[in-house]
DNA sequence: ACCATATGAGACATGAATGTCTCACCGGAG
DNA sequence: CTCCGGTGAGACATTCATGTCTCATATGGT
């Protein structure tokens, strides 16, 4: 059928294909083409079918990434509430792109190159600004700028990601982790 | 000359190299064995004199990490005095690898492949044995476990050798953000 | 049943990185 | 000065991932 059911700019097949391509290449980043053809099912010819090269195939992923991140930002709300309940609902959300974003992230690859996508600059400017917002309400100290927590972010919800994957803690732990570890440090406070 | 000083089961020359290749490869983890040799002031057939190939480098790269990273622990003293302290000890005497060590981290094919060298569990040990000592003492909170402590702590200075590189924060915050985070968190405490 | 489309398998060429080789050159030791 | 080990530059073959192609087949609608 060449007349198929478009569904936010992709298609179903195309989905799929995506996601089981970041599944691997979040295990393996170096992952070969056959190989990503082979864990999503399909043959190679019809991988290139979809994606034209394996730079298309990341920066689809790129785009799959960002757009699932934000769409992560949205549902949590970061606007509404205590800036500490905003976090927890960003992990929350976030937990189940982490093995992608957290692929994006190491891919350096993209970063050191010509252009990022501005897409990026989004992202790091919401959650800068609810770190922020954080200050602001006397929520969050003032002594580290909301650019490194939004980086700590980053690496943390990426060590989650690999910390479970590896079998080194539940993933029921996943966001309990992060959240505290990003939001209290190690330091046993006084009260507990 | 062929009877040249041996220092720590290592030549000068190959130090040298190694150091300039880390440095390189911390920036860009897919340059070509060409652009290592250009970056280390050499020739392309005099760095396959001194390492058998791309694979040999690497693992020869893991090697003097694991070495720098366990100096920093012995010069750190994990097991004197409060581990507060040991931590700010350890955060600064491995700043100056933290570029290598993420580099190694994040070339996580080493850690897919057949097998990982020893090294790492060794180090992972002593990073997880400060954090349990913490929690025997009643420094740190026993809710995350030590497991996860430690690879939070790689996430963290990754994060942090990664932030400073890309000039978002200060090179000289860089002990500070990490330790304060990781032992703090960015919660405001009451008393701040 | 027929046809159109998409697919999988494989062959093939291309390009890049790698590994090996030779050769001319340099600098120091004798 | 002469010799010799180490070096840089380049040529060369090899390997591997990639990208393109063809063709037989399966699927699905008409």
């Amino acid at each position: 059928m060449s007349h198929m059911v478009y569904c936010c700019l992709m298609t179903l097949d195309r989905e799929q294909v995506l996601r089981s391509a970041a599944a691997l290449l979040t295990r393996k980043s170096t992952a070969t083409m056959d190989e990503v053809a082979r864990a999503a099912g399909i043959g190679r010819a019809t991988l290139h079918r979809h994606f034209a090269g394996r730079d298309a195939l990341v920066k689809a992923l790129e785009s799959l990434g960002i757009q699932e991140f934000e769409a992560a930002l949205d549902a949590a709300a970061l606007d509404e509430g205590s800036c500490e309940e905003a976090l927890r609902r960003l992990v929350a959300a976030v937990e189940p792109s982490a093995g992608l974003l957290s692929f994006l992230v190491t891919e350096n690859q993209l970063f050191e190159g010509d252009e990022v996508n501005e897409g990026w600059n989004r992202l790091d400017a919401r959650v800068s600004a609810l770190f922020r917002r954080g200050q602001e309400r006397g929520e969050f100290r003032i002594d580290l700028t909301p650019a490194w927590l939004t980086e700590a972010f980053y690496g943390l919800v990426s060590a989650g990601a690999w910390t479970v994957q590896v079998g080194r803690v539940a993933g029921q732990d996943f966001q309990y982790m992060i959240v505290e570890l990003l939001l209290g440090g190690a330091r046993r406070s006084v009260g507990q």
